[in-house]
DNA sequence: GTAGTCCGATTGTCCGGACATACGCATTGA
DNA sequence: TCAATGCGTATGTCCGGACAATCGGACTAC
């Protein structure tokens, strides 16, 4: 069966993300089959009455997500793997719900301290200078799952404590118009301090997974720095990485 | 001081290319600095006597790469943050090299086993069919650091001991015309058993960290599972994120 | 004084075409 | 039989232009 496309000229949404769209969705149901060729760009261009650039970064995206191959003098194929999504900026509230895990999160702090000096160099703010405190205690299932400490410069979001326990920091930051861009993650692991294992339910000594994390925003601002120890039994770091080429 | 571009028709580099270099060149040396804009599009392209679909993608591969940030209406920014380098398919050897820890490998074991259930299904061959089983321990400072598993398909590489003691896994697959691709990881933590914390040199029952992963060419077939761990006192895992938008 | 409107600037999208380059295959030659 | 050559095909690069969408500031009207 022959792929039908089609592209909506009166819809405000780009004509190339339409079809990138569709192209996903047939390969995403099986209707492109992993390793199939796409027919050629000229053609398919043709087929829709679009120009050859516009096809071309429609393929263009989905190459940059990993889903297609470019050969030069081939063609392109889907690529037949178990490609599921690229590592993106997760948020460990979205990747429960996702998960189905039905995410519950009881806020423990939430107050304005004084920048310590990790604080205020991961923040870019004078040391001492007011900064809000937030920890937060993760729960699936009823279930302790991670025990999260983040620190915001001032001024940046209203934190209040209902909003923070029904939803996550990262949803309350995009709905507060900022635009988050990047950040610099480190991953790691040390034994369990008394008074983490008592937090999250572990004997003292256990191995606890640790994530410390800096989030920019499109300004390269500084917006969040955060101190994540996670419960390895319960929670793993999965991604799929991508090679830039 | 304004930037001096040039591009060089004669030469094989693509133009978009060429000057994605001398821009990002700029970037880095700060010659372009933090927060100032980039010009437009259409007087740069005339400056440099190229057209503007060339000057876009060479700004949208920096766009990409996180280092500029495009706003319709005002122009394009350099992004003013500390970003070197978003997540890359790393080799542990690569990573220690480019650290100049100066990396050791010692193979323990080289030979061919019969395929796991978990090996099978992660390389997609059958089940107790024959695939290479490398044991290594990587060392820096003559300190063992990591401890790595990893199991290969059969007739993929000439999986040579000196080789893998002089370099590492990565570079013989790509010296071997082997494209990679993607992967899929996973990030963990755990208690070292009593093996495992001989090898490391840790007492039993340390935290350790332990990585998981499945390695992909660009057809989509499996070309290594590994299975490894790391003394989180030693090495923790460190990398940039961009949102992808 | 404040809010709404207009307008210039800049990027976003799209077109149609041209030539270069690399891959795979069939043909040819030793 | 096997290696070198040539050709078709497909993507890679590049051009020059056109119009749309959006942002920010200036201006205007209330």
């Amino acid at each position: 069966m022959s792929l039908d496309l089609r592209v909506d000229r009166s819809s405000p949404v780009p004509l190339y993300f339409q079809l990138a769209q569709q192209l996903e969705a047939a390969i995403e149901h099986g209707v492109l089959t992993p390793g199939s060729l796409l027919g050629n760009e000229i053609e398919l261009a043709a087929r829709l009455g679009l120009s050859r650039p516009t096809v071309r970064q429609a393929i263009q995206s989905l190459v940059d997500k990993g889903l297609l191959v470019r050969r030069r003098g081939v063609g392109t194929q889907v690529v037949h793997s178990q490609v599921k999504r690229p590592l993106e900026l997760s948020s460990l509230y979205d990747d429960l719900e996702a998960a189905g895990q039905r995410p519950a999160t009881r806020v423990l702090v939430n107050t304005v301290v004084a920048a310590s000096p990790e604080v205020a160099v991961a923040l870019g703010v004078p040391e001492g200078s007011d900064v809000h405190r937030v920890e937060r205690l993760r729960l699936a299932h009823g279930e302790p799952m991670a025990y999260l400490c983040n620190f915001l410069p001032p001024g940046l979001l209203d934190l209040n404590t209902d909003q923070l326990e029904a939803t996550g920091l990262y949803r309350m930051m995009r709905a507060a118009g900022i635009t988050l861009h990047s950040a610099r993650q480190s991953i790691g692991a040390r034994a369990a301090t008394a008074d983490e294992a008592e937090r999250l339910g572990e004997p003292e000594g256990a191995p606890l997974l640790t994530m410390q994390r800096t989030t920019f925003d499109d300004t390269g601002r500084p917006v969040e720095y955060g101190t994540h120890t996670y419960r390895p039994s319960r929670y793993s770091f999965e991604f799929q990485l991508l090679v830039r080429s």
